[in-house]
DNA sequence: GTTTAAATTAAACAATTGTTTAATTTTGCT
DNA sequence: AGCAAAATTAAACAATTGTTTAATTTAAAC
């Protein structure tokens, strides 16, 4: 599988956050070469190409995006706390995997690569599925409502995380955060329960 | 101000698609003077740089950015039809300037560029100002609960759409939707809805 | 029709890009 | 120590990049 040495685990994580703040195109070799104190050739001679480098970077990291939800499934909790945790999970998930996200959202979008897409449909319909199955199971115990769209919801889980990522530096300035620890807190904290109460509000509230 | 002649506003536009398309960095110049069919001494000539020529699409689409709400602000409708208003106009608004929108939300969480923020600052807090009034005087008319988020409402209205639109191959497999207009309509009728509903729930379901 | 400015062109530019080569050093094994 | 494989290096490569130049064509004004 992906049997990375420490020197190859070093470069993928050079690039990793070079890529995320530049972007792949805005990125060059020598660049990724410089910071992780390495020759360049030694990119190639390791990774094949650079685009091969996007490749091992997105396998090494790829085993991190699947959410390991099976013991919250088991639990004797509510759906209703099902939910909550079930949105704690995934966005403390995707908060620490914030710059492979970043990476794999901007070059998705792009029309220049065509990076494999199946597996993260996968990891997503997995991920979707879960979902399906709390709030299938709040709707048979009549805690949540019945006409809700639940494909939409992860837009509105994810979605929510990522624009208030994206817009760090207007966020930073009307919340006052600092440092990443201020940011990381207020996600952990305010965002997250934000997100929360949207969510079981959408499933609760009837018109 | 933004005075560009019929030549100017061709290569804006090709442009303003590639750069949605492929980023900033991922677009030659010899690419855009292909497709505008124009020689590639031209982007210079009108615009003095690659950079410049970045700015002058942000200059000339600016205008299309900030939403105009004056009317409805007066209208004589509830805040809960304001607000549901408001999210049609504002998803709308930005459906339809979605490769502007591209653009920026990459070039600003991109460290590489530094797309003078202030302008966007200012239109960001004109449109959390406006929503911020609809929601007090729902809140004074006390159809809405008091202990909401405000500032995180509009991550959760465009964060929702950004991602539906970041994941459009997924969401156009599980929705079946085919072409460009099977999206937009998507878009108007059930995403919208979709968030409204989200949106109203939030600011009035009590825990 | 002549003149002047604007628009357009092909060509060249220097810099940067990803990649490869060939030589050298390091490492691990006997 | 001797050897073979792996790791590392500096250099060169061809291609692409954004930009500029200088010449030519087009358009407008008189």
């Amino acid at each position: 599988m992906s049997d990375f040495n420490q020197k190859q685990i070093e470069i993928l994580q050079v690039a990793e956050q070079l890529f995320a703040e530049k972007g792949f195109d805005g990125t060059s070799i020598r660049e990724i070469s410089k910071i992780a104190k390495i020759n360049i050739a030694m990119v190639s001679y390791y990774f094949g190409s650079k685009e091969k480098l996007l490749e091992s970077l997105i396998l090494f990291r790829t085993s991190d995006l699947k959410l390991k939800l099976e013991n919250l499934y088991d639990e004797k909790v509510s759906p209703l706390q099902k939910i909550e945790k079930f949105i704690a999970f995934y966005i403390e998930k995707v908060n620490s995997n914030k710059n492979m996200y970043q990476i794999l959202n901007f070059e998705n979008s792009t029309k220049k690569r065509v990076l494999d897409s199946a597996v993260f449909t996968a990891i997503k319909k997995g991920n979707l599925q879960t979902l399906k199955n709390i709030i299938k199971e709040g709707q048979d115990a009549l805690v949540f409502k019945k006409n809700v769209n639940v494909e939409l919801i992860t837009p509105t889980i994810l979605g929510t995380y990522f624009y208030f990522n994206m817009n760090k530096p207007f966020f930073g300035e009307i919340f006052n955060l600092e440092s990443e620890n201020d940011f990381n807190d207020y996600v952990k904290f305010h965002l997250t329960k934000h997100i929360q109460q949207t969510v079981k509000a959408l499933l609760i509230y009837e018109n």
